[in-house]
DNA sequence: CCAACCATGTAAGCTGTTACATGATTGA
DNA sequence: TCAATCATGTAACAGCTTACATGGTTGG
């Protein structure tokens, strides 16, 4: 059992699926692109990749005596999708924004635009309904806090604040990009 | 050997020099506060205290039969401080913020006004240069890639250039309230 | 007296980190 | 040929999560 992937593992398999590479090619997506910023150590990689094939999510073919190419199975390719289309809930906002900028990020060459354009919805209500609750903390139980700890909670009100304009403003520049 | 403390660790710490108090009291305030938002489960806040106190930097009186009663030893208020006077850097904003906001929440009720004003520009100067670094990937590296993984690197953009703001906000409040 | 909550802890398991180890291939 | 880089892996360890276990205290 144990279909249990990681945001590591989702973001190796959605690199394998747009195009199959080796783990060292991996590797060097992690370490020259400002993507999330994941280990880009052999020692997170290379076990990464054993479980992802453990679980027949991804193939591995040797080319000469070292190299393998990796690539995506039927099976792994259906995980994927799966976990693509998640909508983002408040819940996995609060925990952390990676697991949906990465959605995103391998949103571009897949489905239909529509499937975006709700992913960003969702995104957006999410981040709204907890600016929504930073605001109520700070105006009933954070009220009558020193003023600097008020200033920390601010500075999350202000980020995801950020957050949901980013997605709205995402959101625009989409369709406008599709209209033309 | 090992003063290992983790951002966990700091946390408990602050609370309790704040206010010696039980485990239990510790991860009520996890619970009920937006501090952060770490674990508040007994598995990872009571082998965190006790790792604490191995290292001396925490000394429990019992209470009763079973309620425990933490509180900060001189050593312990030595590393606190040492961690508190950090400055932030590059490095430490891009392997996440956590560390520095719990910085600045704990600040608050320490030393002279001008450790919080320097940490603030630290704060805003290490969000400046990682907002330059995007804005050069982005019109560098990432001026080829897809429209969606454009957007999603913005994402970080806009999200650090709220913080970078932020701080100097705070700054400007933290200067007037005390002249007020 | 019994349920709810206070209060502390342990054990198994998973991820990821750092450091180490190894050897092939390529270009100057 | 020799250094750099390609390329894959393991081992030890730290930290957190979930789940389990236990018992004290208090209010209805």
């Amino acid at each position: 059992m144990s279909t249990a992937v990681t945001t590591l593992g989702y973001a190796l398999l959605g690199l394998i699926r747009a195009e199959p590479r080796s783990g060292y090619a991996l590797r060097m997506v992690f370490e020259t692109t400002p993507m999330g910023s994941y280990s880009s150590s052999p020692g997170s990689i290379y076990p990464a990749l054993k479980s992802l094939e453990r679980q027949g999510l991804i193939m591995s073919e040797a080319m000469g005596a070292r190299r393998k190419i990796l690539t995506i199975t039927p099976a792994g390719e259906q995980v994927f999708d799966v976990w693509l289309r998640m909508l983002v809930t408040v819940e996995e906002l609060s925990r952390s924004t990676g697991d949906a900028l990465l959605r995103f990020a391998f949103l571009h060459d897949y489905p239909e635009r529509q499937v975006t354009l709700d992913f960003l919805t969702s995104f957006e209500s999410a981040a709204m309904a907890q600016v929504s609750g930073l605001k109520r903390f700070l105006a009933g139980d954070g009220a009558d806090m020193p003023l600097q700890a008020r200033l920390a909670v601010l500075h999350s009100f202000k980020t995801i604040e950020a957050s949901a304009h980013w997605a709205s403003e995402a959101r625009k520049a989409l369709i406008k990009g599709e209209m033309l």
